[in-house]
RNA sequence: GGACCUUUAGCUCAGUUGGUUAGAGCGUUUCGUUGACAUCGAAAAGGUCACUGGUUCGAGUCCAGUAAGGUCCA
C-alpha cells in the first residue's frame, strides 16, 4: 500500500479514476433481476452548449441522485444526450457561412443541413465531455440526440399520430414573429423586457368634421398605416356621438372608421384606440369580430413594405419609428410624445423585440391536459419544492395551443405534403383532412413528384418533449426491449430549472400520459416520479450569471483550481433547495478544503498504526473491542450514526445542502477536532490502540461511504488506498451501503449517555481554552490547573486525565483547594484554578467574577421568572419544567460558586 | 392586476412538527507550526431574527397586515 500524501491533489486521481470507472462500465445501466430501477433522463443540453455553473448545479444532483442509488443497491440509469436547437444551432452555422459572405440560402436546404451535420460532428456536443471532467457517471454508451435517426422516426411518429386524432392544425394566425431568425416563436420563448421609449398622442381629423379630431396613444407609430379603425368603448359617452364616423388616417392617408368594441380600455390614454389587426393580438382580435381586413406593412425581416406607404418603405422598423414621427409632425397630427415605459416581447435566442405578425403556422391542441393536472395535483408526481406545482397549474388551467412550426432548416420536417398545384394559403380546415390535397404520413406519398413536402420544421421542444420514453427505444418494439424500456420507465426523478416548466416539464408530462401504455393506469404513464427544481446560480450583485455580462466563472476553471469534487461539494453546500444562489468562490474554497481535510484525517490514520483487515463491513466491526470502548468511543459512533440517519433523511427530502453540511460538521467538529486528537493519547497506549484504530477505520469508511455521492473521486482513491474494497472492485458500483446502526448494534451495545457527558467535557475544555487565551496563557503552553469539585465529577475528569491535558494544554491538573491568589473559573466539573507565573491580579480577578456574576444574575432572574409563572409550570410539557428546573439549579449552584471565589479574594 | 419567493452576524446563508443563552462558512481581531492537515489549530468580537399586531405559558418558527427586494404569469 502507497502511503498517502502531504496534500490532495485532485487532478491525477480524477483522471485516474473517471478512466477507470469507465474502463470497468461502472455507469451502465441495465434491467436487473432482483434490482429495483433508478432512472434520470438528463435534461439535454443544447448541442452548442458549454458548461455553466447552472449546469454544474444541476448535474451534480442528478450525479449525486445516481450515485446515491447506487450505494443503496438499485440499478442506476442515467441517460445523457443533447438537443438539436433549432434555431440557436442553425444561427451557429449561419454565423459561419456569413464569414463567407453566404447565406444558406446560397447552398440550398440540403447542402446547408449537411453543414449543420459536420458542424455538429466537429464541435457540437463539447458539453458531455466537460460533464465527465464534473465526473458525471452518466451510462455514455447510450448518448442520445434528438435528430438520431431512431429519435426523429419517434417525433414524426408523433406528429402524425396527433394529427389523425384532430390535436394538429394549420392556420392563418397572430405569433411571435422573430424579424432576425425569421421564424415563429412559442409565447414560451418571449421574455417580456421594460423598455423605455416613448407614447406619441396622435389626432386623427374627423372627414366629415374638419378642424375637429379623435386622439389616440401609440407607442410605435409607424405601424399606423397598418390602421384599419379607430375602436372605443361602446359605453363611453365621450365618444358615442362619434362611433360610425370616419376619421383621416394619418400616415398614408385613407379613410377609417370608428367603432365600438368592449375590449376597449376605457381607463387608457384617451379611450380610443387605434386598430392596427396585422401588428397586435389584441387588434387582430377586434378586427375579426368587426370584418376587418388586415394591412400587414411589414416585411418578414423587420423592414417597413409599400403598405407603409412611400415616406416610410423600406425602413427598417425602428428608423421608420423616428420618420413616422417626423411625418406625423409634418401633417400637424403628432400632439405630444411623453417618455414612456412599457413591456416588449424579445425574441429569447435573438434578443431583439419579436413582430406580432399573421402568418400560416401548424398548431398542437395540447393532448391529456386534465389528465397532466391530475397527475401532480394528485401527488403521483412529486415537485420538490412542492409549491412549483401551482405554477405549473396555473400554466394548464391557461393553456394555449402550441405553435409546434418553425420557419427553420434544422429540425425535424414537418410530415406534410401538398397536392402539386394547391395553393396552400387558401387551406381550409376541410382541405387538411382531403387526401387528394393534404397528405400526411411517416413514408410520404407513393407518388412524390406529384407532391410538394412542407418547408417548416417542428419546435426543438416538440421533439424533446418525448425525451423520457424516445431515449428508451419509443416506439420500436426491439430497440425498446433492448433499452430496457419496461423496466426503466417511468424514470424516478427529473431534475431540472422552474424556468422550464412550461417549455418541457408539463409537455413531458402530457406526451407520456398520451404515448405510453395506452390504456394502462396513470402511475405507469407518467415520465417520471419526481421532480427537482434547483435555484438560478447569480452572481454577488443577484445577477443572473449570463455569457454576454460575463459574470459566469468558467467551471472548467474552477475545477482546476479546486479540483471536481471541490466544486461539487461547494455548489452543493451553496444550493439549498428552492432558493436561487449567489455564487460565492470562496464556498469552492470550502469544498477543496475539506477535501484536504479529509485526505489528511486518512493519511494521519495511515500514519497511526499499521493496516488491519478493512476489507469489508464485517472485517472492520470484527476488530471493535467493546469491553474497551470508552465514553469518546461510544460519542463518536453516536455521533456517525445520527449524521447517517441525517443523511438519509436528506435524501428523501432532497434537501442536498443539508447533508453536506451534516457530513462537514460531523468530520470536521467530532471526529477531526475531537476524536483525532484524543486519539493521539489512546494511540500511546498498547492496550486501546487497536480498538481506537478499528474505530478510525469504520468512521472514515461510513465517512467516505455516505460522501461518495459529493465527492466522488477522492472518496474512491482513499477507499483503495485504505484498503476498504476488494481487488478489482470499487466504491462507486461495488459497495452497498448497508445499515450501519443496526450492524454495530450486533456487536455492541452503544451507550448513549456517553455522547451527552463527552459534550459535557467539550464544554469544559472550550471554557477552559478561552480562560487560558483570556489570562494571556498560550493555547500550546503548559499549563497547571488545580480544579476543586465533587467526587463525581473528579472521578470522571481522572478517567480522562490524559486527553485533557492534551486538549486544555495542561501539564497538570490536579485536585485540590483553591487558592485566591490565582485566577478561576466555574465550570460544570467544577472550579478551576489556573496556576500562572505572574501572580494573579486579585483587583482585576475580582471585577472579572463580578462581571460574570452579573451576567449569570440576569439568568438567573429569567429562569426564576419563568418557573414563578403559574400558567408555564401548569401548562408546559414536564421534559420542558424539568430542563428549567435543572437549570437554574446549575445557574444557582455557578452563582454560589464564584460567589464564593469573590469571598475568597478579600 | 394575479401568483409565488425573500428579508436572521460585516458578507453569503442554515435554523425539519413552536421549548434553555439563535448557528455555519467567509471576513475581522488575538494567539499558536513538537510530524494528519497553515488548504491548519485555539479563542474573541459581532444579531431588537424587516416592521406592526395577533394566537400561545412560551414565537426567528404559526396567523393577519405593512414595507423593501426578486421571480413568474397576464
Amino acid at each position: 500500500m502507497s502511503s498517502i500524501t502531504k496534500s490532495y491533489e485532485s487532478r491525477d486521481v480524477e483522471n485516474k479514476w473517471y478512466a477507470a470507472w469507465q474502463q470497468a462500465g461502472c455507469f451502465a445501466g441495465q434491467p436487473h433481476p432482483t434490482r429495483s430501477p433508478y432512472c434520470i433522463m438528463i435534461p439535454p443540453p443544447n448541442v452548442t452548449g458549454v458548461l455553466t455553473m447552472g449546469h454544474v448545479l444541476n448535474n451534480t444532483i442528478q450525479d449525486v441522485l445516481i450515485r446515491r442509488a447506487r450505494l443503496e443497491g438499485h440499478e442506476a440509469l442515467w441517460l445523457p444526450g443533447t438537443d438539436h436547437a433549432g434555431i440557436a444551432t442553425q444561427t451557429v452555422v449561419e454565423r459561419e457561412l456569413r464569414k463567407e459572405k453566404k447565406t444558406r440560402h446560397h447552398l440550398g436546404r440540403e447542402k446547408f443541413l449537411e453543414k449543420v451535420w459536420s458542424w455538429r460532428e466537429e464541435k457540437g456536443g463539447i458539453i458531455l465531455k466537460q460533464l465527465q471532467a464534473l465526473g458525471a457517471s452518466a451510462d455514455w454508451s447510450r448518448t442520445q440526440f434528438t435528430m438520431d435517426p431512431h429519435y426523429s422516426s419517434a417525433v414524426l411518429k408523433v406528429f402524425v399520430d396527433l394529427f389523425q386524432k384532430g390535436h394538429i392544425y394549420r392556420g392563418k394566425r397572430m405569433v411571435n414573429w422573430c424579424p432576425v431568425s425569421l421564424t415563429a416563436l412559442s409565447d414560451e420563448e418571449v421574455i417580456m423586457k421594460p423598455v423605455k421609449g416613448f407614447m406619441y398622442h396622435v389626432r386623427y381629423e374627423l372627414v366629415n368634421q374638419p378642424g375637429k379630431f379623435i386622439e389616440v396613444k401609440t407607442t410605435r407609430p409607424e405601424t399606423i398605416p397598418g390602421d384599419v379603425a379607430i375602436a372605443v368603448h361602446p359605453d363611453d359617452p365621450r365618444y358615442a356621438a362619434l362611433v360610425g364616423q370616419q376619421v383621416w388616417r394619418p400616415l398614408n392617408r385613407e379613410k377609417i372608421t370608428i367603432i365600438a368594441d368592449p375590449a376597449v380600455d376605457l381607463q387608457f390614454g384617451t379611450g380610443a384606440l387605434k386598430i392596427t389587426p396585422a401588428h397586435d393580438k389584441v387588434d387582430f382580435e377586434i378586427g375579426q369580430r368587426h370584418q376587418l381586413t388586415p394591412i400587414d406593412v411589414l416585411n418578414p425581416d423587420g423592414t417597413l413594405n409599400e403598405l407603409a406607404g412611400p415616406g416610410l418603405a423600406g425602413l427598417e422598423r425602428f428608423a421608420g419609428r423616428k420618420q413616422a414621427v417626423l411625418l406625423l409632425q409634418e401633417a400637424g397630427a403628432l400632439v405630444q410624445e411623453e417618455p414612456y415605459e412599457n413591456n416588449v416581447g424579445y425574441s429569447e435566442r435573438a434578443d431583439v423585440p419579436i413582430e406580432p405578425r399573421l402568418t400560416w403556422q401548424w398548431w398542437l391542441r395540447y393532448p391529456k391536459v386534465e389528465e397532466a393536472k391530475t397527475a401532480v395535483r394528485d401527488g403521483h408526481i412529486k415537485f420538490h419544492p412542492e409549491r412549483w406545482s401551482k405554477v405549473y397549474l396555473h400554466w394548464l388551467e391557461n393553456i394555449q395551443d402550441w405553435c409546434i412550426s418553425r420557419q427553420l432548416w434544422w429540425g425535424h420536417r414537418i410530415p406534410v405534403w401538398y397536392a402539386k398545384g394547391f395553393d396552400k394559403e387558401k387551406l381550409t380546415a376541410a382541405d387538411l383532412n382531403d387526401p387528394t390535397k393534404v397528405h400526411v404520413s411517416l413514408t410520404g406519398p407513393v407518388d412524390p413528384a406529384n407532391w410538394v413536402q412542407e418547408d417548416d420544421v417542428l419546435d426543438t421542444w416538440a421533439s424533446s418533449w418525448l425525451w423520457p420514453f424516445a431515449t428508451l427505444g419509443w416506439p420500436d418494439g426491439a430497440a425498446m426491449k433492448s433499452a430496457g424500456y419496461d423496466y426503466f420507465y417511468p424514470t424516478t426523478t427529473l431534475v431540472t430549472g422552474p424556468d422550464i416548466i412550461f417549455f418541457w416539464v408539463a409537455r413531458m408530462i402530457m406526451a407520456g400520459l398520451e404515448f405510453v401504455r395506452p390504456g394502462e393506469s396513470l402511475e405507469r404513464r407518467i415520465p417520471f416520479k419526481h421532480v427537482y427544481f434547483t435555484g438560478i446560480i447569480r452572481d454577488q450583485q443577484g445577477r443572473k450569471m449570463s455569457k454576454s455580462l460575463g459574470n459566469s466563472p468558467d467551471p472548467l476553471d474552477l475545477i482546476a483550481k479546486y479540483g471536481a469534487d471541490g466544486l461539487r461539494f461547494g455548489i452543493i453546500s451553496i444550493a439549498p433547495q428552492g432558493q436561487d444562489i449567489r455564487f460565492q468562490e470562496d464556498r469552492i474554497e470550502l469544498g477543496k478544503n475539506f477535501c484536504n481535510k479529509l485526505w489528511n484525517a486518512c493519511r494521519f490514520r495511515q500514519m497511526s498504526g499499521a493496516m488491519a483487515d478493512n476489507s469489508s463491513i464485517g472485517a472492520v466491526l470484527a476488530r471493535l473491542e467493546p469491553a474497551k470502548f470508552d465514553a469518546d468511543d461510544h460519542a463518536i459512533l453516536d455521533r456517525l450514526f445520527a449524521t447517517t440517519h441525517e443523511v438519509d433523511r436528506c435524501f428523501i427530502a432532497f434537501e442536498f445542502s443539508a447533508a453536506v453540511q451534516a457530513l462537514y460538521g460531523f468530520f470536521w467538529n467530532d471526529f477531526c477536532d475531537w476524536y483525532v486528537e484524543v486519539s493521539k493519547t489512546k494511540l500511546q497506549i498498547p492496550t486501546t490502540k487497536d480498538n481506537c484504530l478499528a474505530i478510525q477505520d469504520l468512521v472514515l469508511r461510513q465517512m467516505l461511504l455516505l460522501l461518495h455521492p459529493f465527492t466522488p473521486f477522492i472518496t474512491e482513491e482513499l477507499w483503495q488506498q485504505l484498503g476498504y474494497g476488494a481487488a478489482g472492485t470499487f466504491l462507486m458500483r461495488d459497495t452497498p451501503l448497508g445499515n450501519l446502526p443496526e450492524l454495530v448494534g450486533q456487536t455492541l451495545q452503544l451507550d448513549t449517555a456517553a455522547a451527552t457527558q463527552i459534550g459535557q467535557l467539550k464544554a469544559v475544555v472550550s471554557q477552559v481554552r478561552a480562560f487560558k487565551a483570556e489570562q494571556g496563557e498560550a493555547a500550546s503552553k503548559v499549563s497547571e490547573f488545580i480544579v476543586e469539585t465533587t467526587d463525581t465529577h473528579w472521578a470522571v475528569l481522572e478517567v480522562n486525565l490524559g486527553k485533557l491535558l492534551r486538549m486544555m494544554g495542561a501539564s497538570s491538573i490536579v485536585r485540590g483547594a483553591m487558592s485566591a491568589a490565582a485566577p478561576a473559573i466555574v465550570t460544570n466539573y467544577g472550579s478551576w484554578n489556573l496556576l500562572k507565573q505572574l501572580k494573579g491580579d486579585p483587583v482585576a480577578e475580582k471585577a472579572r467574577l463580578i462581571k460574570e456574576l452579573g451576567s449569570l444574575a440576569k439568568h438567573i432572574a429569567g429562569t426564576t421568572a419563568r418557573l414563578a409563572n403559574e400558567a408555564f409550570v401548569s401548562k408546559a410539557p414536564p421534559a420542558v419544567l424539568d430542563g428549567a428546573r435543572q437549570q437554574l439549579a446549575e445557574q444557582k449552584a455557578k452563582e454560589a460558586e464564584l460567589e464564593r471565589l469573590l469571598k475568597a479574594l478579600g
